[in-house]
RNA sequence: GGCGCUAUCGUCUAGAGGCCUAGGACACAGCCCUCUCAAGGCUGGAACACGGGUUCGAAUCCCGUUAGCGCUACCA
């Protein structure tokens, strides 16, 4: 195991987003390429938003994606006594000041900033306060807050995705690192939990590079040495803004429901924002994990492009067996409120499969064939209705007369065809004319498997149910 | 407003000064296959934001402009 130690810090005020997945995967990546350690911190430290079924929510769905941790989940809440030493150590060494601003004081503040075009930066007046002062008002039982005294100099850093980025100490404002209830701010609790854990690389999103001063100034106050930072860009959604609940599903979970492979989540999520170079797309795990590097990543945004998941989950439908599929087919019918009974669902999902991109979206063709109530006919296939007028029924009535005598045991695909081309030719109908009124009344739709392989997954006595309740519907 | 980041087809990207007449994938269109659709195969349209440098030579390096995004809490 090599000492490189990374981690995924979310707070649990929300539901596992695909950003914070792609941030969590990449940690991941990067962890299992060196051969380091992954560890997973729940930051919890915001008292009002935080949740448990969050937390668990979180946890699922990195497990469900197959990001597994190695040391966690650790929560941020239980780190609070070490929080608290910390700043105060930073504000006897006097890097650190009490304020006693109230809120409403500073809002007045940068309300008047505001108006006069400037920016609001907070002019340091309690700093300024003589020792005395600050012992009346603590004696008085002012409440106060701590703030880190932001040293004016310099503060860069070799950014692994971005190169070079530096900030002025001047443009750092004395942010707060302690609340009035002394409790600490996220800077400082990312910081002293990151020592504290020996965290060697810090991969998180683009977001907190305006955060990555303060914390860069606090790991010298503290007397430690700054670890590895890489910020991975945004994901937006098609309109170009950050990716969120009304750009539609962003959630993991979301994902899972419709039926995407983790497999191919992740390829997906992998592949937004980095890439292994040349023309490399379905990527399997160990591959990515072989390929992967900090510098590859990119440094622009990436916009979320539901297609292409879509295209890519094809890809692993498509490899992967009929029989594999099985227990989560079971579960969307479950969820459609179909029981498949004891049929064997194999040549079912076998046929579906290839017009499939998502498990629901096989569930749900699945789910015709089994249920006559489920047949819904979409407009395509009432296009088609009105095109034949009455040569639609007829044509089923045809089909009806010429398959029904068929026994159980001729039942097949093969025999089918035949038997369907035969009457269709004889009557002179167009073998397209003949078929597509029977793939109608069996499914509703115009798009299927070959006919005849429909009839025969849809089996005989259903089949023939389905072509006459079509043929009476119509002819009515 | 300030600070920071970013800029190759509609989208994801390849490209680390000559291999670029800019490659691949998704999406889109057409053709083939075919009872339909999908898959598959083939074909097509589609991009280096703009302006200056540096260089024999720039999508690649530098500067500026423009645009987009992020941050600007006693949230994380």
């Amino acid at each position: 195991m090599s000492s490189v130690r990374v981690r995924f810090a979310p707070s649990p005020t929300g539901y596992l987003h695909v950003g914070g997945a792609r941030t969590a995967l990449f940690n991941w990546l990067f962890a299992r390429k060196t051969g380091g350690t992954f560890v997973l911190r729940i930051e919890d430290t915001d008292k009002e938003r935080s949740t448990d079924a969050h937390t668990t929510v979180i946890l699922e769905g990195l497990t469900w994606l197959g990001i597994t941790w190695d040391e966690g989940p650790f929560f941020q809440g239980a780190y609070g006594d070490r929080h608290r030493e910390d700043a105060l150590r930073l504000l006897a060494e006097g890097k650190a000041y009490r304020c006693f601003c109230t809120k409403e004081e500073l809002d007045a503040q940068r309300e008047a900033a505001e108006r006069q075009k400037s920016a609001f930066r907070y002019d340091r007046r309690c700093w300024r306060l003589t020792p005395g002062e600050v012992q009346q008002k603590v004696a008085a039982g002012l409440p106060f807050t701590v703030r880190f005294l932001v040293p004016d100099e310099e503060i860069a850093w070799e950014d692994a995705v971005h190169g070079r980025i530096s900030f002025r100490g001047v443009d750092v404002d004395d942010f707060v690192i302690l609340r009035s209830d002394g409790t600490a701010i996220y800077n400082l609790a990312v910081v002293s939990d990151d020592i504290a854990m020996g965290i060697t690389h810090v991969i998180r999103g683009d977001d907190h590079v305006s955060n990555t001063p303060k914390q860069i100034a606090l790991y010298r106050a503290l007397g430690r040495p700054t670890p590895v930072f890489a910020h991975v860009p945004m994901i937006l959604g098609a309109d170009g803004k950050k990716l969120s609940k009304r750009h539609g599903a962003t959630a993991v979970g979301d994902y899972q429901d419709q039926g995407i492979f983790p497999a191919a989540m992740r390829n997906f999520l992998a592949l937004l924002g980095w890439s292994p170079g040349g023309d490399r797309e379905i990527l399997p795990e160990d591959e990515m994990i072989r390929l992967f590097s900090l510098e590859a990543i990119q440094s622009k945004p990436a916009v979320f492009d539901v297609a292409k998941l879509e295209w890519m989950n094809g890809q692993y439908l498509s490899a992967t067996p009929a029989a594999e599929l099985l227990p989560a087919v079971r579960r969307q019918l479950d969820r459609l409120g179909v029981a498949p009974g004891t049929r064997d669902l194999a040549p079912i999902v076998d046929a579906a499969k290839a017009r499939s991109r998502t498990i629901l979206m096989l569930a749900e063709q699945v789910a015709v064939r089994l249920d006559a109530a489920r047949i819904r006919y979409d407009e395509k296939a009432e296009a088609l209705v009105r095109k034949l007028g009455p040569a639609f029924a007829a044509n089923l009535r045809l089909a009806h007369d010429t398959l029904a005598p068929l026994a159980d045991a001729d039942w097949t695909a093969e025999r089918l065809l035949e038997a369907v081309k035969a009457a269709a030719e004889a009557q002179g109908i167009k073998l397209g004319d003949a078929m597509q009124p029977i793939r109608v009344a069996l499914t509703g739709s115009t798009v299927s498997e070959p006919v005849n392989e429909l009839l025969a997954v849809v089996g005989r006595a259903e089949s023939l149910a389905r072509i006459a309740a079509a043929a009476e519907r119509r002819a009515a």
